[in-house]
RNA sequence: CGGGGCGUGGCGCAGUUUGGUAGCGCGUCUGAUUUGGGAUCAGAAGGUCGCAGGUUCAAAUCCUGUCGCCCCGACCA
């Protein structure tokens, strides 16, 4: 490709609407445009790279036995209806209609489209494992789309659907999408983690997260130094140290006058009570129903947890009103001492003596609050999160956590689509059942941006040779000058016709401008070839990389080029 | 949804407090000189100041509404 004929738009500035890396040095270097929020076109430059991760996913999904489809995007709502999620899946869901006035939504996810295409045509075990998949854009509005390609409204994305007839068979669907997914960020060549999950609102029992490790992920990674356990922090089990002995005497419940004083901060300045011999206590509606939540006035409660052991379909933090019909008293004053709905407590509480919390009366807390004593909770339950410095739940390892980039997503979903949708088949001995089901989806746009969080350096760009758009770039320093442009087009002939994609920089711009986007894009590797080494038939060859550049003989070129790109 | 910030040539910004008819840097175009890390000089094009109302002799500037963009967000009771 020439530069001269390339669209390639770069940007001196950061564009003020950029905030992190990714975003910033994607719209600097001519990949990514924006069109709105949250909804971006890819450049060529950009889109070369999203191919290339197609690609690869795409011979890894196929290796594993999957085999590709296309559905489509806009999608009934009867589908939606039929599973239950028209209704549940709320304000994420773009809708539409149409000229009759019905209804449609811009697909966030197939599992209602590909579960109803299966049913209508499988009807027998022979039919079964099925492994179908795509790539194509997804739709999601966002509460709020942020960072360029990170949280977008429209992403691409591959989703492969399993289908099984059994349980047996989903572990085997399974693992192979487990091995093929780690072969893919292998190829990818990312540093990643492979993390338990929730598996949240799509359902499921088993789940897994592909992170791309990087300082600005959105996700916290629970992992242990010790062995392989690593988890997201929404489900990282947190257990209770046992050592702990709780036979200290019980005092008698003191109610302290504490005005003004809300939060556990104020009680520690306050009471000098330590933030771990306090427990908070926050009010939550649970599909209509008042609960309350206890944890260390140290730590975080975790929604989901507690989301997943109330199996509710909706919890929202109760709002002020609502806590002081049920109790008199504001936030910053609630206790579960006497407080008139289930509690539930953090299995750190039971090990806690004589702390301190509201009284459910403002501007006052108790002191040598006992659990059993002066309340009972519903249950007992692991509902905080987990921090760094915990015990592994697997080892004696202490667990830390770092910061990563959710680029893929496997679940086991068991028979819930199937069974609502009715999808059913025929075993050996004639029996209907529902097909087990899994699925399986790799954000490939935030791909993009995860592997330029992970790689850049000042100047850009540092793309990992298997995603780069370009292997090469060929930079003649002064374009008007015949025979640097000739050593150009020849090396440029060369390696094309080697299949080595490269760049021939044949602008009539000066040396610096083009060394400064060819950084920029991060193309992996410059040759410039200048008119005192071309004298002795040489030109310079540089790694992204590297800082330094090596002199190589122009009929050794071609080599050289292969050896930094190894088998491309 | 709540809070905050911002919309002024392609990009980055100033001007808004105190209304007087729009400016800077980069980029773009033409020409010349240049050519190893974002050149220099000369000239030029390009803006109904997000949009719609209103106030005024006069609005980028004041008022109302609206749209869009960005950031933060249960402060942990």
């Amino acid at each position: 490709m020439r530069s001269s004929e390339l669209f390639n738009p770069t940007l001196r500035e950061i564009p003020s609407e950029a905030e992190i890396i990714s975003h910033q040095l994607l719209l600097r270097a001519g990949f990514i445009r924006k069109t709105s929020g949250g909804i971006y076109s890819y450049l060529p430059l950009g889109y070369r790279v999203i191919k290339k991760i197609m690609q690869i996913v795409r011979e890894e999904m196929d290796l594993a036995g999957g085999q590709e489809i296309l559905m489509p995007i806009i999608q009934p709502a009867e589908l939606w209806q039929k599973s239950g999620r028209w209704d549940v899946y709320g304000d994420e869901m773009f809708r539409l209609n149409d000229r009759h006035n019905r209804h449609f939504a811009l697909g966030p996810t197939h599992e209602e489209i590909i579960t109803a295409l299966v049913d209508g045509d499988v009807h027998s075990y022979r039919d079964l494992p099925l492994l179908l998949y795509q790539i194509q854009n997804k739709y999601r509005d966002e509460i709020r789309p942020r960072f360029g390609l990170m949280r977008g409204r429209e992403f691409i994305m591959k989703d492969l659907y399993s289908f099984d007839i059994d349980d047996e068979g989903l572990d085997i669907s399974y693992r192979k999408m487990y091995a093929a997914y780690r072969r893919i960020y292998e190829r990818l060549n990312l540093k990643f983690r492979v993390v338990e999950a929730d598996s949240g609102a799509i359902g499921g029992n088993e789940s897994h997260e592909f992170m791309v490790l990087a300082d600005t992920g959105e996700s916290e990674i629970v992992y242990c130094a010790q062995c392989e356990y690593a988890a997201n922090v929404e489900k990282a089990v947190c257990s209770v140290d046992e050592e702990i002995q709780n036979d200290a005497a019980l005092l008698p419940v003191e109610k302290v006058h504490t005005p003004g004083q809300k939060t556990i901060q104020d009680i520690v300045d306050y009471l000098n009570i330590p933030a771990a011999n306090q427990i908070k206590t926050l009010l939550y509606l649970a599909d209509d129903e008042l609960i309350a939540a206890c944890v260390r006035g140290d730590r975080e409660l975790n929604e989901i947890k507690l989301k997943n052991i109330l199996g509710c379909n909706q919890l929202f933090m109760a709002d002020e009103d609502t806590v002081k019909r049920k109790c008199a008293a504001g936030f910053g004053s609630l206790g579960p001492v006497g407080l008139d709905v289930k509690v539930y407590a953090d299995l750190e509480i039971e090990k806690m003596q004589n702390f301190a919390c509201g009284a459910n009366e403002n501007d006052y807390h108790y002191k040598n609050v006992n659990l059993g004593r002066d309340f009972v909770p519903e249950s007992i339950v692991d509902i905080r999160n987990a921090v760094a410095g915990d015990k592994c739940p697997h080892c004696e390892g202490i667990l830390k956590i770092i910061r990563g980039i959710e680029v893929g997503h496997i679940f086991k979903l068991g028979v819930k689509y199937s069974q609502a949708m009715g999808a059913t088949f025929l075993d050996q001995k004639g029996m209907e059942k529902p097909m087990v089901m899994g699925c399986y989806g790799i954000g490939i746009s935030r791909t993009m941006a995860a592997a330029v969080e992970q790689n850049y350096d000042e100047n850009g760009i540092i793309w990992p040779i298997p995603i780069a758009p370009y292997h090469v770039i060929i930079i003649p320093v002064n374009s008007k000058k015949e025979d640097q442009m000739e050593a150009a087009r020849s090396i440029y002939e060369e390696l094309n016709k080697q299949g080595i994609e490269t760049i021939i920089d044949d602008r009539d711009e000066r040396a610096g401008v083009k060394f400064k986007d060819a950084d920029l894009t991060g193309i992996p590797v410059k040759i410039t070839i200048g008119p005192k080494t071309l004298q002795e038939n040489k030109v310079e060859v540089k790694k992204r990389w590297e800082s330094e550049m090596q002199l190589v003989p122009l009929d050794l070129v071609l080599d050289a080029v292969k050896n930094i790109l190894g088998n491309v």
